[in-house]
Formats: C-alpha cells, structure tokens, sequence
RNA sequence: GCCGCCGUAGCUCAGCGUGGUAGAGCAGCUGGCUGUUAACCAGUUGGUCGUCGGUUCAAGUCCGACCGGCGGCGCCA
C-alpha cells in the first residue's frame, strides 16, 4: 500500500492498492454505493465505496464526508468504463482528516462574479480556477527559463518609493515613518541603475496602480515582467518581447495542455514577427470607422479593440507622440514629437499586454526633459545622475502577467487571472 | 471622476405597477434507491426583504439619502 498523488494513481497498473489524500470536490449516494470524486492538487478522480465491500464502520465514515472534507482514503486502482477517465479507487477504508462545514459555493453561486470573488478564499477550489492560476505559474516560470538562457539576471526593486515612474495622479500614497512614500509602479528606474552593473536585468514582481479603472483588464496591484538591456536600442527591443511571447506561448501549450482544455480554450502559440503598425496608422484607422481621434492623445479603448479583434497574433503599435508618453521616452532622430516606444496589443479584443521603448540616456536631453515638463527635480536626482556617469543607449519593456494569462487562458476578465485580485472596489479576501 | 444596472432564504430569482405582513428552484437536512457523472423520488429546515430616515392605520412594495456590488467610459501592464 503505497501513498501515491492522483496524477499518479492514473498512471499505476490495475490492481495496484493505494492510499490517497485530498479533498472531496463531489460526492453522490446511490443506495449502498457511494461516490466521491477526490481533489488533490495534481488530479481528480473517482472513488467508491459499496456496502458490504467495505466495513461497516468505513461506509458510515464515507456516509458522513460532506463536499471539501480532507480524508485519507486506501483501495485499490480499478478499471470502469462508467468512471470518468475509465478509472475510479475501490475504497477498502476511510477516515476523515478535516470535516467541512456545508459548502457554500454551489451551483447557482456560479452565476454570481461578487459572491464568486467574495468567497475567493473557498472558490479557488474550483477546477477552473485552480487552470488559471496553473497557467499564470507556466507562464511565469516561462519567462525565468527565457531570460535565464539569454544570461539575464533577475534582480528586485524596493516596492516602496518615493518617485513616479508614470503619472503622479495613480499612485497609492503611504506614511513612510513621516515622509510621503508610494507603491511601486514599475521597477523600471531600478533596472536602468542595474544595467551599467549587469548588462541585462529582468524583473517578476507587483506593481500598484491607483487607477480607478473598473474594466475587465486593470487589477490595482499585478505582477509585471520587465527587461532592460544596456546597448539595446527599440528595434532590438521589439525582437525580444516577440521572442519571449513566443517563447511563453509555446512553453503553456505544452506544459498546461490540460488546465487550457478545461477552460476550453484552444490557443495556438503566434509565430514571429508580429505585425507592426504606426500610432499614424492607427489614427487613420480609426478616422476611417468614425472613431478618429486628436493626433498627441492616447489611442481610445473601442479603437484598440477593433484593431485587436482584427488581428489573429499579437502586434505593436509603433511611433507614439511624446504627448501620449511618460518624460524618459527617447524621441526620434528626425521627429522630436515622436518617441522610440511601442505598445504590443494581444488579439481577440484583450489589448495591451506589453509597453516598450528606448530610454534617454543622455544627461542634457533628460534634464531639458524633466524641466519641460515641470516634474519635480528632487525626486529625480539620483535617475538623472546615471547619465552622469557612462549611460548608454538602453531599452527596456514592461509586461502585464496577468494581462498575459487573460490572453493565453481566454479570460473574460482579468481578476480570474489572480488568486486574490485587487480592484477599485476589492480588497479582501 | 462620469454613465448605466442591481441589492428579498446559503445561492439564483419571483413578488413591488394597484401598500394588507414573504414564494419558487437549487443547496442543506431526513428517508428511499448497489453505478453516480448537473443523479433521481418523497418529506423538511431556513428570511430583522442592503442601511437609515420619511409618508401611511399599515411599507419588501411609495419617497429621500447613504452604503455595497456589477457592467461600461476615461487612464494604463
């Protein structure tokens, strides 16, 4: 009698006697047989009792186990078609680990997304949940292993800060023992210092936003991959985030074939290069279907959507103005207003998934910068100082992970995406 | 920040127009059934109708304010 996991239990010889652990995700009574479909992280599957094939003293056990009850059982591996999978455990006894209370979620519950995300810490049991969030893990360990064969070093930035990344208006403000300190945006200040010590650098960590965006892509706090490269201009750049995609989609498909099964999602990894479209051609796009827009603002959501639906693989949008763009953004060497930057847009109407660009590594051109736009100095001090001291040309980028995980996992909304999701209007459990 | 929708049993909802003291399905519980897969059959428990205030003999229902959630916009990964 050996203690085996679930996904294993799939792969013993019929006969094989076994002792399994896990939760019981379904249980049904016909008579004298019982019926209960055990959970354990790696896999389900069918186990029975039947009375008089068990003791007497097990069936009244296995008659008292309520759904999400933890239990220990031992049987043995049989063969049956009218098991699901065509194998279920003959249950020879039981005992009862942790007993559940009446569950809460049931049917019904489905329906409802705020009690759903309300009882977060109990649906996450669900088989589907438990797929995303297996998907999320493949793509990040997807996005180690590329980075760790280009020679990237992975380092982390303090999420504590006291300066601005993107816009001022969306940071979330806390006392620092007195001073006024924030939550991190971006690490992207933090990599540019690493990279005169390390080359390359990338990131896996949250990042906050006090946006108050209830749409089915913004999360208050996510998680973000980011790169940074010394020596990297934006063409090079672009080939990079096109490379990681393509290299987390193809890694998903093979390592979560069974988690995007039940989801029901059939996604087919995007070949490189991905299409490239100028902010110009966005504009004229969109003039084109009578959503157009003022040349300098951000492009609006019901345009990048249309585009996005349009598209079978991920594209960039090239050649924003400088207007719709944070102040380190390197302009063109023939248009000022012009930056050296690009957003990659996932297909199928999800939208942005990545931000990118060249950085200014000169010391004048970044101090004129931060004057135009009247940013205060002081907060920039040390960021400003790098380009004192053997700045190069650099690049970097930014990718959303759950963004990346509502693409590849065909969520509807992004909150699915993370275990226990913030938005405006959520911060518990 | 703006626009729209919704808060009634553990869950999903009906009841509100025409005010008279709460109803269904599911879940739970009890019993039956030796192959369930969203099991089935019979019985049954369960509610300060989001909160506060107002009108009224009487408010789930009418009026007002507030709170909470959902969908969308703007903004962004």
């Amino acid at each position: 009698m050996s203690q085996v996991e679930i996904s294993e239990a799939f792969q013993l010889p019929e006969g094989s006697a076994v002792k399994l652990r896990g939760w019981v995700a379904s249980k049904s009574e016909v008579g004298g047989i019982i019926f209960i479909t055990l959970r354990d992280g790696t896999g389900y599957i069918q186990a029975a009792g039947k009375k008089g094939v068990i003791g007497e003293e097990d069936f009244q056990r296995l008659k008292r186990v309520t759904k999400e009850t933890a239990v220990e059982l031992e049987g043995s591996i049989r063969v049956d078609k009218r098991a699901p999978k065509g194998r279920e455990v003959a249950i020879k006894s039981l005992s009862i680990i942790a007993l559940a209370d009446k569950w809460p979620i049931t049917k019904s519950a489905v329906k409802s997304t705020s009690f759903l995300y309300d009882y977060r810490h109990l649906s996450i049991r669900g088989r589907k949940a438990s797929a995303v969030i297996k998907i999320r893990w493949g793509i990040m360990k997807a996005a180690i292993e590329f980075f760790s064969q280009r020679g990237y070093c992975l380092i982390s930035s303090p999420t504590i800060v006291q300066s601005a990344c993107e816009g001022g208006a969306t940071l979330f403000e806390l006392d620092y023992f007195g001073q006024k300190a924030y939550l991190s945006q971006s690490a992207q200040f933090y990599e540019e210092a690493a990279i005169c010590a390390l080359g390359k650098v990338f990131i896996l960590q949250p990042a906050f936003r006090a946006e108050k965006s209830k749409t089915p892509k913004h999360l208050t706090e996510f998680w973000m991959i980011e790169a940074e490269k010394a020596f990297m201009d934006q063409e090079e750049n672009m080939k990079l985030q096109e490379d990681l995609i393509t290299y987390i989609c193809n890694r998903v498909v093979e390592d979560c074939k069974e988690e995007l099964e039940v989801l029901g999602r059939r996604f087919k990894p995007p070949e490189p290069p991905f299409p490239r479209i100028t902010y110009d051609e966005v504009l004229k796009f969109a003039s084109e279907q009578n959503l157009g827009f003022k040349w300098g603002e951000d492009i609006p959501t019901v345009v990048e959507t249309l585009l996005s639906k349009s598209q079978t693989k991920p594209f960039f949008i090239t050649d924003y103005p400088l207007s719709a763009r944070s102040f380190y953004h390197m302009t063109k060497p023939d248009n000022e207003n012009i930056t050296l930057s690009a957003d990659l847009i996932a297909p199928e109407g999800h939208g942005e998934i990545a931000t990118g660009g060249q950085r200014i590594h000169d010391y004048q051109t970044l101090l004129k910068r931060i004057e135009s736009q009247e940013l205060p100095m002081e907060n920039f001090r040390w960021y400003l100082e790098l380009r004192r001291y053997g700045m190069p040309p650099h690049s970097g980028f930014g990718v959303g992970v759950e963004r990346l995980t509502k693409w590849v996992a065909g969520l509807k909304h992004i909150r699915a995406a993370s275990l226990f999701p913030r938005t405006p209007t959520r911060v518990n459990p």
